[in-house]
DNA sequence: TTTTACTGTCGAATTTATTCTACATTGCAA
DNA sequence: TTGCAATGTAGAATAAATTCGACAGTAAAA
């Protein structure tokens, strides 16, 4: 007899997953999670085969948890799943511990693969957080993306957070907009967002200040 | 028999629906919706007694779907529900048709007994939109900025916040880019903001879930 | 019932941003 | 000391965003 934990704080979601789970895989007891809270308690409680976990809990350190679960259990296998869209920072689960990281778009079929493979103990990646991994392993990241940055580079991070355009940082330091585009397209790749948005969650995860 | 539909993109949430839904009601055959289009053609090919709804679809115009459906079929039943934070504004949902509105935190209870209140063809509301609803009853001041903007300029503040460009914004939502660009520009008026990061901070000040 | 305000939507013109290539500098590692 | 990688900087070409004026449909107000 199996054990599966399901963490998430969506009622409707462990429903589904467990139904699937259940369908699929025969002899396995499923427990629930609604929290980070719980899901310590259950661990605690008895060594578990296989974990399913939203990375999206309110209130709830999703890394911290992966880690504290280890700790606890250090053969724990940890599937993460989002329901939002595909997750940039994917990888960072990884690096905590999970054995893999389903997104959003996954179809049932794509989400048994990902357990089985995961029950496997091998890794489960989708294709698009591939990228992001290999991309990292590539060049080893330093603890603080932005010191990757040059003087420049940085100094246009802190205008572009404060919502200027190109244009107007331009004119501010002088130099053409291509310049400042080609900053800004550098920037972006070392940092590796791709929009303003991420740049800003960034810099909040790192709590820049600016 | 009864016939009940659910309309989500995700297929987990659907199987973890049709499970409760499945375990609940008797004689009951659910059919399944992953997007606008699906759901159109499903209604067209029968009635429903039961529509279940989630709010967040990609690409999709919730609103007008509810709409499409209850032009087509002016008695259903549907019930709109959230995986998201608390949406402050789901009473725009009642106002198209919907017979209630089912937020994130919802248990499995709550679930079913928001499902037999609309079966009964009553409405359904949960305690935090309760609030909302008197208080726009009692006509107070509404301050929350976001009230101010039109449906079409609402799903543009999301899409933006996601960091979604105007090109892909306009190819997901298959309209010109300059009709992007005119409501991005009147829904920057409206909210007296000047750019994303703007419209970021003032998101999150009111909380907006997005 | 006419008027007005708001909406959803575009096309064209214009302004901006992005991409790509290129080229000096400079610091550092081989 | 050579040589490569990182930097600061552009120009040109291209792509994308913005502005502006317009128009029809609709809901609300007068």
């Amino acid at each position: 007899m199996r054990k599966f934990l399901l963490v998430d704080d969506h009622s409707i979601v462990r429903s589904g997953m467990k139904f699937l789970l259940s369908e699929v895989y025969e002899n396995v007891s499923i427990d629930e999670a609604g929290n980070d809270v719980e899901a310590i308690e259950k661990v605690v409680g008895g060594k578990y085969d296989f974990i399913l976990m939203d990375i999206e809990m309110p209130g709830t350190n999703t890394i911290k948890l992966i880690e504290h679960i280890l700790s606890l259990q250090n053969d724990a296998r940890i599937l993460m799943f989002s329901m939002n869209a595909e997750n940039v920072y994917g990888n960072r689960y990884i690096k905590a511990g999970a054995k893999g990281y389903l997104s959003k778009g996954a179809s049932v079929d794509e989400i048994k693969t990902a357990i089985d493979t995961v029950l496997k103990n091998k890794h489960y990646y989708s294709d698009t957080m591939l990228d992001g991994l290999i991309n990292e392993m590539q060049n080893k990241p330093k603890d603080n993306p932005f010191e990757k940055l040059s003087e420049r580079e940085f100094s246009i991070v802190h205008l572009l957070l404060k919502g200027m355009t190109i244009t107007e940082i331009s004119s501010q330091l002088n130099i053409q907009p291509s310049t400042t585009g080609t900053y800004k397209a550098r920037l972006f790749d070392k940092l590796q967002v791709k929009n303003i948005m991420e740049l800003a969650d960034l810099a909040k995860a790192y709590n820049l200040k600016y």
